[in-house]
DNA sequence: ATCTAGCACTTGGAGATGGAGAGTGCTAAG
DNA sequence: CTTAGCACTCTCCATCTCCAAGTGCTAGAT
């Protein structure tokens, strides 16, 4: 048995399930692919494939399908990352350029990604884990009303306005802000809540019941960010790709919006040497999306991610060429604001 | 022709397309709802409802289903505001009080909307347009870094970090916050960068470029966060309801995605006299949204709008009183904050 | 050893056919 | 104004047949 010849067929199979959206068969391949060989042939290779799991049959007198192994294969050994065009990386450029805001540029890459690959596309808040406090700022709105601000080096901004059982004069929410800012700036936001504790034998006593419950809203506020949220665009494309499909979507678009599943799913994905992590179908290991792939990387320092999901039957190339590329480019934009 | 009666069967039309979803005939119609009269007289009563086009049949001969105008006569002369069950009101109140920012509470609510009617539930951000200002906040980052932080009395805040063409240092800074907060705080949102063009004129020379730049950060910040944004929850229910009819869902998500028709048509409707606005079908005016209606109603004090998207068959009274009972606990809460 | 040609076999899908059932509109009588 | 009865029209469904696609296998060719 021909050994790479049964590689290129698997990957022709893959191809043209991608392309054409049915089960291709033995002639079709010969026909739209130069083997060198006859449909006999491929028949073999193809019957090797199925027993190897590559490769299913839905029906007896149907052609063969790619199984989720089968894309495992084809996207670790045969699928090279198809380059960009430089109309799309123009694209890329110019759509990313007029932002500003943190959020503004999470919204706008993600709606572009989103379009590049006709795909769901998501990407995940930079997590403030890793990230260290630039500034904390508390604001007396009314006597027991103040404002906390944390502000971090990833450009993560998060505020809470808390009530404290005690009148705050300015000078006093001044002077402890202070002390607040002095224990924490420039460490990581995660040690936040200890190096507040480690505060407060230093205060002046009667100062020490509000100034606990002012940490207690700071030490909330990184943690309610470390929860990190996931912002997703392209939804409709969901809908349409199914159109022609069993599958339901619904379970689908439960899980974009739930984010917990996709969450814990985004953060176990290790990039193979390419720079791009893929799960395929059960690969998920979650139910709901049991046929749905995932192609993703992380960006910016704090290894956020950023990716698009689809059916199984996607164009993994073109997926892991937009969403590297697009990750390139907003990982240098966030370190250059 | 007996007018009462004809209407009651519109209404016995509508509520049995609604809960059996296929078109109802004469003979199911007075089998299910106690009319008093056989069902050729039903059929006299129908084929007038048809005349005036209030219900439409699929083919000859199957039942007949409501059209848009006969869902909005039902809606204006029917449908009674069904009382929320204790259960449900007791789930809106538990599930509201954990609460805490304001993106956490409209998030809560609206996924209790959506849970409460199964279906689409939106919120529409509170509009900062009638909002007044509660306090301007600057913060020196940097040298030539500027947080600024614009908090309204309706619970919003805004931030952005701007860079300056100038060194600011802490006591320089500190004046033009001063001057910026006597000068708008109090006062409409809306009002803030002229406000704050007034202010000019009373500040030192060698302030006055720095302090345009900040004034302008400021006005971007008032008017970005006016162009309001929807949050939506429940996008799976769409999948849900159409598994058995024809509407694709595809441009339905694509207008929740959009936002801008979605924000134009809430910012139109108008309630009526139950508090409760009802666009039907193609009353919304948008293509995408034709098969599918919005039950909406404002909120809080800016007016801004909560509701229910889904499929015209849809049950109105149950989703005109869950939008009203959610909408008056989220006023209520935001009133307390 | 490997490839190819040929062929019998399987099977789902597309049409065609033919009730069955549901629902209507109309007419004539109460 | 209501009702009973009835002829008529459709869609839906099950059944059937036929066809094309595709396979696996075997025997021969290279």
């Amino acid at each position: 048995m021909n050994e790479p010849r049964k590689l290129e067929v698997l990957r022709a199979i893959v191809e043209d399930y991608v392309h054409y959206r049915e089960p291709v068969g033995s002639k079709a391949l010969v026909e739209r692919h130069r083997l060198g060989v006859s449909s006999a042939t491929i028949r073999n290779d193809m019957a090797a494939l199925e027993d190897e799991g590559l490769i299913a049959a839905p029906h007896t007198s149907a052609g063969r399908v790619p199984t989720d192994k089968g894309y495992r294969v084809f996207v670790d050994q045969l699928a090279a990352v198809r380059p960009l065009s430089p109309a799309e990386k123009q694209a890329i450029q110019s759509l990313l350029d007029g932002a500003d805001d943190l959020d503004d540029v999470l919204e706008r890459t993600v709606r572009l990604l989103s379009h590049l690959t006709n795909q769901v596309a998501v990407v995940q808040y930079p997590q403030l884990g890793r990230a260290r406090v630039r500034h904390v700022e508390a604001v007396g709105l009314a006597p027991r009303q103040v404002l906390l601000v944390l502000i971090a080096d990833s450009g993560t901004v998060e505020q809470r306005v808390v009530t404290v059982g005690e009148d705050l004069d300015h000078d006093r929410l001044s002077l402890l802000r202070q002390s607040f800012l002095a224990a924490t700036s420039g460490k990581p936001v995660a040690q936040l809540g200890a190096n507040l504790a480690g505060l407060m034998d230093s205060l002046l006593p009667e100062d020490r019941a509000v100034a606990a419950e002012l940490a207690a809203g700071l030490a909330a506020l990184a943690a309610s960010s470390r929860e990190d949220r996931i912002v997703t665009a392209g939804t409709a494309y969901l809908a349409r790709s199914n159109s022609d499909f069993l599958m339901s979507i619904s379970p689908v678009l439960e899980a974009l919006e739930e984010q917990v599943v996709l969450l814990r799913l985004l953060s176990e994905m290790a990039a193979d040497a390419r720079g791009v992590a893929v799960a395929i179908g059960h690969e998920t290991a979650a139910d709901s999306l049991s046929e749905t792939s995932i192609v993703a990387t992380g960006y910016g320092r704090d290894d956020a991610k950023i990716g698009v999901l689809g059916p199984t039957r996607m164009d993994y190339s073109a997926s892991m060429a937009a969403v590297r590329a697009v990750a390139r480019y907003l990982s240098k934009i966030l370190a250059g604001s």
